[in-house]
RNA sequence: AGGACCAUAGCUCAGUUGGUUAGAGCGCCACGUUGACAUCGUGGAGGUCGGCGGUUCAAAUCCGCCUGGUCCUACCA
């Protein structure tokens, strides 16, 4: 083995092995456990949230795999209509200077294909990095023939049973991509905006109670003026209670529109009239149905002007009555250039009262960045009160668990408020909607254009169109936990394997996608998903912000797996930004923040530190530190393999349960380790069942170097190295060595996988694990099982008082600025039988740890020369230091030493001294607070003694 | 406006059902290269657990209020 831990050797080979061999696949055999990967975009790339949700999902994978379980871990990735179609959009743009129009339809689309081919392995490679044990040969994509005909098949179910309807409705338009998106993807972002209070003049003569001949209307967005359709004033107002019913007229267009009553206006606000524009407000096409008013929509998908405005009732049907016309002055402006235009056309006219600068939120989309503008459009709706409320119980009565439980509130907050949820987008790239028209309008939903004719009766003569409208990416991938097994056939997958057994998902996506699941497997299986939902918080950088490429302060995990010098970290921060004066600022704190570049950490310790880090569903604020710690804890884990070889390899280890060569006897060391070994492994098997891989990761960390490293490592060299310990001796430490850190590896697996397999290789066979030409792998051994028959308590008390000894003279020594390798003689005095076992019992290992040359007993305590003193239980520890003590510094010390002492002793004799604690608490915490108190006198007794024989010299 | 979560050492975080001399890692200080590891070892300094009040024999832990921070939902005509 190298003498340093070298990850980059070992990752790549042992996944490669790993996948040829097919260990990823199903056993077949066992309880069936399966996690379904939220499908990644399939342009992407991997971020710092992929690499630790994918972390998370391996580590429970693996370790159910090793716990006999029949794993499926199905991976997949997303066709992610807007994100892909915007990136191909853009890049035929930039290479061809097309737009996807040039194109047409089908030509756009072979290119996106194409540019799927190239790219779409990107993340399979980084996923492979990471260590993902996922089943690749039950790879699916969204777009796959087979998962098409599911999308298919939903939707002309969900529609045939009247939960799919289409209509003309007000949704969020993206005026940039020309599509509808939903709520969802809408990001209000304050602003500061501009408030404009117009004069609306009241026709036919009508005046107000105050005798003014106008109503006064305000709104932040003058352009949609143009669409008003009438005045809300409050039915408790009595300000204009006799203008209700009458009329104003729409300035600059002419156009009478009624003052209704509506609770929608606020009487507090403004001059409490308010406009509504039901085209172009959620508010006020509320309004709009309640009061009957006219939806009359001025825009065009550009949200330009339109020539002619088009009016409609609530149900969609075209109003021919109502006057079309529009100012032509304004055709064909933008929305904004309309605004500043009509503003000022308001102000020539004298209509214009006020303006004051105001705060406000504003719809932007969040893949174009542009302002979302409400508009009247065609689309497809999913009815999805009767969808939610299964879905709602599911989670109710405990089908469906959240961890942490605390997202549940969030789930159900948003179940019960749901509106129906618009699933056509006006796109190319996504599965189209089943359902075609003839040329009267009629629609006919089916899963073929011939199974529409057939359904319908339709004669071969009458053409059909096909809806050019594709779903919304969520629509299919709310699918996917029975999708990617095979539905809507029957397939042996789905029995086995569905529901799945947990997701990993951010708490990001709750709502478009794990409520959306719930909906729509229950409808469809008429079971759940999945049984647990394990949320984990988000990736943010070091100082908490979230990472983006905008800020510059991106990490991506390749990165920290295999190094990368600063320059090109610099540049790779400040390359293709959107706001290029940016960069210089984003260079600075990155090389300020990583002077020397990252070094390679490789992927086991990012993992480990992702997990050290995954406390329940909170953030993580990624800690390169840590990263550094746990590349640190490889290290040591190498190192400490490393020793174990070097005295194990070629000997008998006592492999065979008989002994190949004979006795093997185990010392206190042996017995200790081993008792450790199994409460590390039940502390581990816990911390993972209730996902707390923190705790898991502390407790392997905790024992492999505190425990096994630190102290079982050196307490074993005085058996390995002296000539005189027996051969049973050597024989059941070397066991013991190879047998402990066997076991570790097997519970490091999950977490560190490649690491673990590197050396366990080289272990196996000398714990007994016979590996049969390198053919297993520890991917397929048993997880350790805790035995409680090896706890042995004694053992860990008697190792406790040799730590403590060791402990106390090593502490002596840096009180007494001895060199750390002096050898030094002990005396030790006042201890009890039980002292003077355990010493003789263990001499050679206090003896080599502590670095002492001899240690002897000293019968009369009166006789104790001048010495630094240690105590262990009642027992003194003394080093003679006769001519090496600093009077005054020691008296110093132990005055301090002293004073603390006192501290303590008045805390607990105020506490014992309290007649209702002594009443109140429980006798064992009362037993235990005195315990405490006679310990500190001792103790106080011995500084006291030493103060006193120091300051007498 | 409503709700959620958070506040513990310089930094990043643990701290089950109230009872610990409040912990870990990193960083810091001192000392140390003879045989696994300087990506290391040994020892140490550093905290009135955001503030105030309450419940209790006992509060980092339970309750209330306040302050600061993050996020979500809604509203802003």
């Amino acid at each position: 083995m190298d003498k340093t831990y070298q990850p980059e050797q070992i990752e790549s080979r042992w996944y490669q092995r790993w996948e040829t061999d097919n260990r990823f696949a199903p056993s077949g055999e066992g309880e069936p456990y399966s996690i379904m990967i939220p499908p990644p975009n399939v342009t992407g790339s991997l971020h710092m949230g992929h690499a630790f949700q994918v972390t998370i999902m391996d580590t429970l994978i693996r370790w159910r795999r090793m716990q006999g379980r029949n794993t499926l871990w199905q991976v997949g990735a997303d066709h992610a209509g807007i994100a892909t179609q915007m990136l191909v959009e853009r890049k035929i743009a930039a290479e061809e200077g097309k737009t996807r129009f040039d194109l047409g339809r089908d030509a756009f689309i072979d290119k996106v294909w194409e540019w799927k081919q190239e790219s779409g392995g990107h993340i399979t490679r980084q996923l492979r990095r990471m260590g993902a044990s996922v089943d690749w040969s039950r790879e699916r994509f969204t777009m796959d023939d087979g998962f098409y005909q599911a999308v298919q098949e939903v939707f002309v179910q969900l529609f045939d049973d009247d939960l799919i309807y289409r209509g003309k409705r007000l949704v969020n338009w993206d005026p940039t991509l020309h599509t509808a998106i939903s709520d969802l993807e809408v990001e209000n972002r304050d602003q500061q905006g501009q408030f404009w209070h117009f004069r609306y003049p009241l026709a036919d003569g009508v005046t107000t109670d105050a005798g003014l001949d106008h109503l006064v209307v305000a709104t932040t967005r003058p352009e949609t003026l143009l669409g008003d359709s009438g005045v809300a004033v409050n039915p408790e107002d009595p300000r204009y209670a006799s203008l209700v019913g009458k009329f104003v007229t729409l300035p600059l267009v002419g156009r009478r529109i009624p003052i209704v009553a509506d609770e929608h206006a606020d009487m507090d606000k403004g001059s409490g009239c308010v406009k509504v524009t039901p085209a172009h407000d959620f508010n006020d096409y509320e309004v709009g149905r309640r009061q009957t008013l006219p939806l009359i929509n001025v825009f065009t998908q550009d949200a330009r002007i339109l020539e002619r405005a088009e009016a409609y009732d609530i149900q969609g049907r075209a109003l021919p009555d109502i006057d079309p016309t529009l100012p032509a002055k304004y055709a064909g402006l933008d929305r904004f250039e309309a605004r500043q235009q009509l503003v000022a056309d308001m102000d020539a006219a004298g209509l214009l009262e006020q303006v004051e600068t105001v705060n406000n939120t504003l719809p932007y989309g969040d893949r174009s960045g542009d302002v979302i503008e409400p508009l009247l459009t065609d689309q497809w709706f999913v009815a999805v009160e009767k969808l939610a409320r299964p879905a709602i119980e599911a989670v109710e009565n405990g089908d469906i668990q959240f961890v942490p439980k605390n997202y549940e509130n969030m789930y159900f907050a948003w179940m019960r408020d749901l509106q129906d949820w618009c699933i056509s987008r006006q796109l190319w790239w996504g599965h189209r909607i089943p359902a075609w028209y003839d040329e009267a309008g009629n629609v006919y939903v089916a899963r073929s254009e011939a199974e529409a004719r057939d359904k319908h009766g339709l004669a071969a003569d009458v053409t059909l169109t096909q809806d050019d409208d594709v779903l919304d990416t969520w629509f299919s991938s709310g699918l996917w936990t029975f999708g990617t097994l095979g539905w809507p056939e029957k397939t042996p997958e789905l029995d086995t394997f569905h529901p799945s057994s947990v997701l990993v998902t951010g708490f990001d996506i709750i709502f478009f996608w794990v409520a959306r699941m719930i909906m729509l497997t229950l409808k469809f299986r008429d079971e759940v998903p999945f049984k647990q939902v394990y949320v984990h918080g988000l990736v943010r950088d070091g100082q908490g912000q979230k990472m983006s490429k905008s800020k510059g302060n991106v990490l991506d995990p390749i990165d920290l797996i295999d190094g990368i010098a600063l320059e090109d970290l610099v540049d790779k921060r400040t390359g293709s930004l959107m706001q290029p004066q940016k960069a210089k600022a984003i260079a600075k704190a990155t090389r300020d923040e990583f002077a020397g570049g990252i070094e390679a950490h490789g992927t086991d310790a990012l993992r480990f530190t992702f997990l050290s880090q995954a406390t329940t569903g909170r953030d993580i604020k990624f800690d390169m530190g840590r990263l550094d710690g746990y590349r640190n804890f490889c290290n040591k884990l190498w190192n400490a393999s490393r020793y174990v070889l070097m005295n194990a390899e070629g000997e008998d280890c006592g492999a065979s349960p008989e002994g190949q060569g004979g006795e093997i006897e185990l010392s206190l060391a042996d017995r200790w380790i081993v008792s450790r070994l199994q409460q590390t492994e039940a502390q581990v098997t816990r911390a993972m069942e209730e996902f707390r891989f923190d705790h898991a990761s502390q407790a392997l960390y905790d024992f492999v170097w505190n425990e096994y490293c630190d102290w079982y490592l050196e307490l074993s060299k005085p058996v390995m190295w002296d000539d005189e310990a027996s051969p049973a001796a050597k024989r059941g430490t070397r066991r013991t060595l190879v047998r402990v850190l066997e076991a570790i590896l097997r519970l490091a697996h999950p977490m560190m996988p490649f690491i673990s397999e590197e050396i366990w290789q080289r272990v196996a066979p000398l714990a007994g694990k016979a590996t049969g030409e390198g053919s297993e792998s520890i991917m397929n051994q048993p997880w350790p099982l805790a035995e409680e028959a090896k706890v042995d308590a004694a053992a860990t008390r008697d190792i406790e008082w040799v730590k403590d000894v060791i402990v106390a003279v090593r502490n002596i020594r840096a009180e007494m600025n001895l060199a750390p390798g002096k050898p030094l003689d002990v005396l030790l005095t006042k201890g009890s039988p039980g002292d003077r076992e355990r010493l003789e019992a263990n001499r050679p290992f206090v003896a080599k740890l502590a670095k002492l040359e001899r240690i002897e007993w000293l019968e009369d305590p009166e006789q104790a020369p001048l010495s630094a003193t240690q105590l262990v239980g009642e027992m003194e520890v003394l080093v003679p230091m006769a001519d090496l003590i600093d009077k005054d510094a020691e008296l110093a010390r132990l005055a301090k030493e002293i004073d603390k002492q006192d501290r303590l002793i008045g805390g607990i004799e105020k506490k014992l001294g309290n007649e209702s604690f002594v009443a109140k608490a429980p006798e064992a915490v009362v037993e235990k607070e005195r315990g405490k108190l006679a310990d500190f006198h001792a103790a106080r007794t011995l500084l006291v003694e030493q103060r006193d024989k120091i300051a007498a010299l």
